[in-house]
DNA sequence: ATGCTTGGATAGTGACACTCCCCAACAGGG
DNA sequence: CCCTGTTGGGGAGTGTCACTATCCAAGCAT
């Protein structure tokens, strides 16, 4: 298809179907002929997955060039290609290293990590930028008065694990290629992250309604 | 205290906090001359608190400062300013309501409400941000050929609803006066985002080395 | 008196995600 | 064959956002 059929089918206007090809976002058409190119379903498809991404899971133009890369390296087994991934994705401000209370919320992290079993403590040397992420927000949390501690963050910990689970049964479900389960477990990890996000501020709010009365 | 000095104790530069003043974010300070004004450990507890959820939580100014009127208006009760506060958080784009994948999401959305017996069925005609929030991700989810049913989500949503009375558990152990309570749990409920994201993507990795080995 | 600091206001910066516009190369109708 | 309208490419422009740099007059400190 053209890339004018391209945007109508897909709902975004030519202009950022451009943009989107000179960020490398896309891989570019069929050229037909020194000005004509041609798109197919993986088009399509690949520009739903950037567009979900950006808009819905917020993620920046340049984390999901990121995010894609990794996604199509050839090189890297299944495994590899959805750790590099998910590396990729957007984690917030990098924790400052000078600040006490980012110390005391990574070796409270440590622990919490080591309590659960969770594989970064000795065995691997390399510090997942979810891990800064962490430190990161406890660490705020610190600053403000409200310090968390491990047995504040455990049940959340212990529940996350739980649902982790259930997503990756998913990832298994939609995906039959592993091409088709590394996309299906970025898809999953970033759209699913607006899903908990309102979840929660719904279970708060009734919660709230329950304890405090109606209205 | 000078505003030098808050800034010095706070850690955010003397032209930011002006800039925040200009933007209703902090009250001004108490003005003792033409030239010079007084700020107290109020001030610097509420950019604290600005701070915390622009940087950790990713709120945008505006939101900030809808979120802090609502905290600040003494003419609502405990929970109502709690409500509108958390109301005034972002909450992505707005769904697309011609999109039929938009309609089936929302139908989803209401069953899934209506099985748990959270209180946005029939009891309340107000449609809540998070709700909004909700119908855009399952139905980007939906366009992007992963369907999540109800049953895909309730697992999502009982985890979430546990977590919720933790939350609040926590919102009163925190918060001694009714203010404090609210300021609570408006930092609780946007900080503790970031903390749930990086746990869940922590808990996928565990699992994903559990389910495909090791590397 | 003088030199530095302070607070307020205005304008500028850089990043980001598009979006506009122009151009040359076509494709199809007459 | 020619003319009109469309296509893809590419550079430049737009609007938003969160600051940030500069200027100025009014203090305070010496």
């Amino acid at each position: 298809m053209r890339l004018a059929e391209l945007s109508e089918r897909s709902g975004v206007s030519t202009a950022t179907i451009k943009y989107y090809l000179r960020e490398g976002l896309l891989p570019p058409g069929r050229r037909v002929t020194a000005t004509q190119a041609e798109y197919g379903e993986e088009h399509l498809r690949r520009l739903r997955l950037v567009r979900a991404l950006i808009q819905v899971g917020g993620v920046s133009v340049a984390s999901t060039r990121d995010v894609l890369t990794a996604l199509d390296d050839g090189s890297l087994d299944h495994n590899a290609r959805l750790g590099t991934a998910v590396w990729a994705l957007p984690h917030g401000r990098s924790a400052d290293a000078e600040d006490p209370a980012t110390e005391t919320a990574r070796q409270r992290a440590d622990r919490l990590l080591e309590l659960l079993g969770w594989g970064y403590g000795p065995t691997t040397d390399v510090t997942p930028p979810a891990l800064g992420m962490l430190v990161t927000a406890i660490a705020a949390l610190e600053r403000l008065g409200y310090p968390c501690a491990i047995e504040d963050l455990e049940p959340y910990a212990r529940a996350l694990g739980q649902l982790a689970v259930h997503d990756l049964d998913l990832v298994e479900r939609y995906g039959g290629t592993p091409d088709e389960q590394v996309e299906a477990a970025v898809a999953l990890t970033v759209l699913y992250e607006p899903v908990l996000l309102a979840l929660r501020r719904l279970a708060e709010a009734e919660e709230s309604r329950r304890r405090f009365g109606r209205a």
